[in-house]
DNA sequence: ACCCAGGAAATTC
DNA sequence: GAATTTCATGGG
């Protein structure tokens, strides 16, 4: 499948920015990874997305998936025009979209995230999938859902290697299986109120919360705090605040992280 | 051996 | 309540 005419829009800035934790880079420069429960891989050609593994009747979950029908072009120019600094991170890296990635994959990857690294929480996602999802291919595995994870116990959870998380993942699980959490239900809530409601999960902090609201529910105001974004602000940014960015502050951070995480050397 | 990793819970002061 | 410690695992 192909999607012309595009702007804005890079595969590794987008697939590769850890907002997400389930593509990797082949040989051939591609994407391939598994969303919507479809195993493809995504180049970018010239001013085409070519997306292989999936056909014309999938050409609207993707382009939502991509979020392709936000103008970037424009978010990006006003949020340049906020600070140099900024401009400077949006510049480097144009190709950035937020992702539409499923909310309850989100918020279980995120919970993994915790006082890990990127390379290992990768690997954790790819054993929980490959353990406990359904088999697309030999080598490809749907992330589970939540109503199959709030079944097991840490014991279950072993052979993925999550930690001390592992507890944490099947509480979120429970919550969000019988509907004490209704994330559907959040992506509209007024924030304050929508951190709360994920917090009541064990090992959801403020953070994890944030992350779930960005990446998983798509609310482009949240900004996120993690060690990178605090030594970025106030080493970068020291006389702003997160809300200074606005509604899509979110963008912002992921501008200013992926600047951040490409030049550690402003860091020492 | 030591330190850190897209934090948060548990404990202590 | 605020500050510190602990949590499980792997890589540098």
């Amino acid at each position: 499948m192909i999607i012309e005419n595009i702007t804005d829009f890079d595969t590794e800035q987008t697939l590769d920015c850890g907002q997400a934790f389930r593509w990797t880079k082949q040989e051939d420069g591609t994407f391939k990874g598994i969303a919507g429960g479809k195993a493809v891989s995504i180049g970018l050609v010239e001013n085409s997305i070519i997306i292989d593994g999936a056909d014309d009747t999938d050409k609207e979950f993707w382009t939502h998936y991509l979020d392709l029908d936000l103008d970037y072009r424009n978010i990006r120019k006003s949020l340049s025009q906020m600070h140099p600094i900024l401009n400077e991170a949006a510049q480097f890296a144009p190709g950035i979209r937020i992702l539409n990635q499923d909310p309850w994959e989100a918020l279980c990857s995120f919970i993994i995230s915790q006082n890990n690294n990127i390379p290992r929480i990768k690997g954790i996602v790819e054993r929980l999938c490959r353990e406990f999802g359904d088999k697309i291919t030999e080598e490809c595995y749907t992330f589970p859902n939540a109503e199959i994870i709030a079944q097991l116990s840490p014991e279950d959870l072993q052979p993925i290697r999550a930690g001390f998380r592992a507890r944490y993942i099947i509480d979120g699980a429970r919550k969000v299986a019988d509907g004490e959490i209704d994330l559907e239900k959040i992506r509209t809530m007024e924030i304050n109120d929508a951190r709360k409601e994920l917090m009541k999960i064990t090992g959801v902090g403020i953070k994890v919360a944030d992350c779930t609201l960005l990446y998983g529910l798509h609310r482009l105001d949240c900004f996120p705090l993690d060690v990178w974004m605090k030594r970025a602000m106030s080493t970068l940014f020291p006389d702003v605040s997160p809300d200074f960015f606005g509604e899509y502050a979110g963008i912002a951070q992921q501008y200013i992280f992926h600047y951040s995480r490409m030049h550690p050397e402003l860091f020492l």
